[in-house]
DNA sequence: GACGTAAAGGCAGATATCTGCTTATTATTC
DNA sequence: GAATAATAAGCAGATATCTGCCTTTACGTC
């Protein structure tokens, strides 16, 4: 699905958002995590495997808008499970979902407009 | 299943027997290795999932004869694969097996001397 | 030799992440 | 407006390890 240069795709907008909240919490988030918090709002369908995730997760890293890291081994060694990788909201990231937030409303705006003038 | 104490299953002596094999290629291994290990072996009956294997490894571990340790992360990382945990025979366990293989090797002289006694 | 019990085995699934291949969708080009 | 090119999404499965619950098996006891 080609892209406007600079654009994000509606996936990589949902998990941006998604860490905005996350981040109240905690600094850091995870793939499974990300992936239970998409799946419990309304943006299931968004998600029908992890590999569609893992890979938005992979280019919003190249691009710069999350940054990554292994968290300690000891701590997977210790709750006996397999190693997460942390991700992280970077400024650029943050300032895009701030961006995307943007165009969606101008895009509702313009649809209301719309709306008003031809009303069915 | 109840043991005699001290006494090895046969899914513990055939992991250790494995452990045996591919220590000629590698000191370590973990527990996926050693489950194609095992299925690739005529002990293919022997795994039918993968719990069975591991704990059967947290067993000899407990009991000395094996050791392990989790390798260092930046390997999958660099393999984007999940960690190993990596394993290895102890003296203890090279013992044990050397003690197994003497008391299946009497065993077998037993049956061989009862055949001879009884014909059928 | 029957019987109770402790522990191994089997079954199912959770936890995490990643890749290869095919399909769908979008932006651009003409 | 149709064709093309690029790439995201979907599907399937591999890679590793672990746990909870139920069933089976073998050891000891009586």
């Amino acid at each position: 699905m080609r892209r406007k240069p600079g654009a994000l795709v509606p996936l990589e907008i949902a998990i941006c958002r998604a860490a905005l909240i996350l981040r109240r919490r905690d600094e850091e988030f995870h793939g499974y995590e990300m992936a239970r918090a998409l799946g419990a709002e309304a943006d299931a369908r968004l998600l029908t495997a992890y590999g569609t995730l893992y890979r938005a997760l992979g280019r919003l890293e190249k691009m710069g808008l999350l940054k990554s890291r292994w968290e300690d081994p000891r701590i997977p060694a210790r709750e006996s499970r397999p190693s997460r990788r942390l991700y992280s909201l970077t400024a650029l990231g943050a300032e895009a979902v701030a961006t995307a937030r943007r165009a969606a409303d101008s895009r509702a705006r313009a649809r209301k407009r719309l709306r008003r003038l031809v009303p069915a």
